[in-house]
DNA sequence: TACTATATAAGAATGATTCTTGTTCAGCAA
DNA sequence: TTGCTGAACAAGAATCATTCTTATATAGTA
């Protein structure tokens, strides 16, 4: 199936607020579209930057806020992390990361096997599982490159 | 096998200590043997409050300083989250974790299963993929029981 | 168009972590 | 043992990410 144009995407945001008793407001428009136009996985610092040609006096506090409300109502998913600054997921199909722990690129990749790995008894019969990742962590292509250069 | 006892994991520390030009000061000790005591998985400052009944003026910036280096040279791990506190695992040994979502436990499992599984062709040919850890999410059992009761 | 609850901007406040500086001490050599 | 020296430390300032407070603006609606 063919992904989503963004016009389609811009109107499921719109009907997605209203459904939520939300105001659709320029910022969260700007947010979201920045958003869906990247395929990395932003700062909350990175998306301010890229609204905040269109919008010079956007708070940062309001990408805070506003970044927050997406992750809570699923527009996006939060990266696992090691505590610096939080990343966030346009991408909210299941799939998986590799981390690059020399430069913190965050690569995706599919892997149908592992979407579904069977958990262990104990906290299927005691605990509600929502989700299973795998994390891939080491040294990405470009800073093994870096390395042989020098 | 059995496990280590804690003198000999001192030993170890010691040994490891000097072998890497470290000096073994009584703070590293107190902190090393804090993380050693615990099965859980400290914060920085959850390790500062143990220590700091045998040590009153310990400043809690080496006790950053400590784990950071503990953390560099393998003695902890770093445990992935979400950009809260970081929080530290004297478990270095192969094993996943599980994620209460509401309350932030984090549970240890064993699963062999996870250990090695096959990753994309294309990290294996391009990158350096150092480890692999399966993170499942959800609710505790704990956080289930209080939802029931009240 | 007017009203009201919601959202925003600006800046202060907070929490985690790191940096700076002057002091102490572990490891080592005499 | 003693004395030296670089590494480690304590204290507090500084920084970074994030959240809170408050006064103002505005989206949705009557
Ligand atoms: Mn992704
Ligand atoms: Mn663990
Ligand atoms: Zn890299
Ligand atoms: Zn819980």
């Amino acid at each position: 199936m063919m992904s989503k144009t963004s016009k389609e995407l811009l109107e499921q945001f719109r009907s997605q607020c209203k459904a939520r008793g939300l105001s659709i407001t320029p910022q969260r428009t700007a947010i979201y579209e920045a958003l869906i136009g990247s395929q990395d996985h932003p700062r909350t610092e990175d998306i301010y930057n890229r609204v905040k040609t269109a919008f010079p006096d956007m708070s940062i506090d309001t990408v805070y806020r506003t970044l927050c409300l997406f992750a809570e109502i699923g527009f996006v998913h939060l990266v696992e992390g090691y505590g610096e600054a939080k990343r966030y997921d346009p991408d909210t199909e299941c799939h998986h990361h590799f981390r690059c722990m020399r430069c913190g690129r965050i690569l995706d990749f599919r892997e149908p096997r592992f979407d579904a790995l069977d958990v262990p008894e104990r906290f299927k019969q005691n605990c509600a599982v929502s989700n299973i990742k795998v994390v891939l962590e080491g040294v990405c292509d470009h800073c093994l490159q870096k390395t042989v250069e020098s």
